[in-house]
DNA sequence: CTTGACACATACCAACCGGTATGTATGATC
DNA sequence: GATCATACATACCGGTTGGTATGTGTCAAG
């Protein structure tokens, strides 16, 4: 009857992904089974076969969605380099240089997610937080290799600068995405690499 | 019949109080009137006597309770200085010494319907980006002061630095409503004054 | 060939949502 | 003292929500 006879784990992403779109776009709370079932063409049947309630989808898309995103945009390049200052603004010039128009006008999915759910559903928060603290812990081990190397001047912190590094791009992100504006996300940015160069010894 | 009869500017009060309150917790699509209506112990007719339906009450909620609170805590401090720097300091320094505790659980008000409703709705994103630009603007303001005096370094573009200082409070705000620590609080909003050093002449 | 688990589709439900229509007590005006 | 707008309260409504119960076709095992 389905033209693609019996494949659930495609169903399975399929839903992952309309929920990640509608979740991106409205928030979770405000998100719609009944869109998400719009966008995938399926209906209640599959997505309670996949998955026991919403809160279980949205907690799912943050891992198999958001999670490899954050990871191979944000975590890799930063993986293993000795100039993690470089690396870092390097990746930043490529974000200004080539915005993402979803970037700018939906924000980033996690900082929404977090700014939304985690005063309101607890195992949301600590979801949320594990994927959080685990680019926070990215970025720490990067400067900390960049003490080691030379590049990061000796009297900084690394896990409370890394946290701030991480907290500054996000809120530069949520503002341009309220101004609307591609210019202020570069000239945020902009500043934000500024800072990192007083980081160097 | 009612305890304190017909005060109808205290009602209206209370329903913006009470307002704001619930969106604070909860954000403005999923806030409840019918939550409102029974903190206040009023009902829909005081309600939509007062207001034409509930976009206006959050659009009002922005404007006569965010508005004065955001003016009180972080325009007043900056007005007419000469030493931005210091006064900024000095503002980052307090809230880090007796940090806000509906802060750090539910995050700056501002800062939580920007995410929330500048993707969804054009008139609240024009409304929140107005207010959002005053304080860019003040800061902005402030920061040519300190250019004058001297206490700014000549090569900081005040435009592009004050948008970039506001960016990374929320964004320490919102990181730190993640996580519920007041550590993280204090440890993100040391970095950001560590940062504000680095703009002395 | 039968059986039974899997992978959905369909139909339905109570709860809640924002919003409205109507009723009513109060206070000022003339 | 009658009139009338104001300031609410009460009752109700259609629509949408997340969730469930049941039906059905497919496929693999025995």
């Amino acid at each position: 009857m389905n033209a693609s006879i019996k494949t659930p784990d495609l169903t399975r992403q399929k839903l992952l992904e309309a929920a990640f779109a509608e979740i991106h776009r409205n928030g979770f709370q405000a998100a719609s089974l009944t869109h998400i079932l719009a966008d995938t063409g399926l209906t209640k049947g599959a997505l309670y076969h996949h998955f026991p309630d919403k809160k279980a989808l949205g907690l799912a898309v943050i891992e198999e969605v958001i999670r490899p995103q954050l990871a191979a945009m944000m975590f890799a390049p930063l993986a293993d380099t000795q100039q993690p200052l470089a690396a870092m603004q390097a990746l930043l010039k490529g974000k200004a240089s080539e915005p993402d128009p979803w970037v700018v006008t939906l924000g980033c999915p996690l900082n929404n997610l977090m700014q939304e759910m985690s005063p309101v559903d607890e195992a949301f928060r600590l979801q949320l937080n594990s994927l959080f603290e685990a680019w926070v812990g990215v970025v720490t081990a990067a400067l900390k290799r960049g003490l080691k190397s030379g590049e990061v001047n000796a009297a900084v912190k690394p896990g409370d600068t890394a946290f701030f590094i991480v907290s500054a791009l996000e809120g530069c992100i949520g503002m341009s995405k309220n101004t609307q504006s591609v210019a202020a996300y570069r000239g945020c940015l902009g500043q934000l690499s500024h800072y990192l160069d007083t980081l160097k010894s």
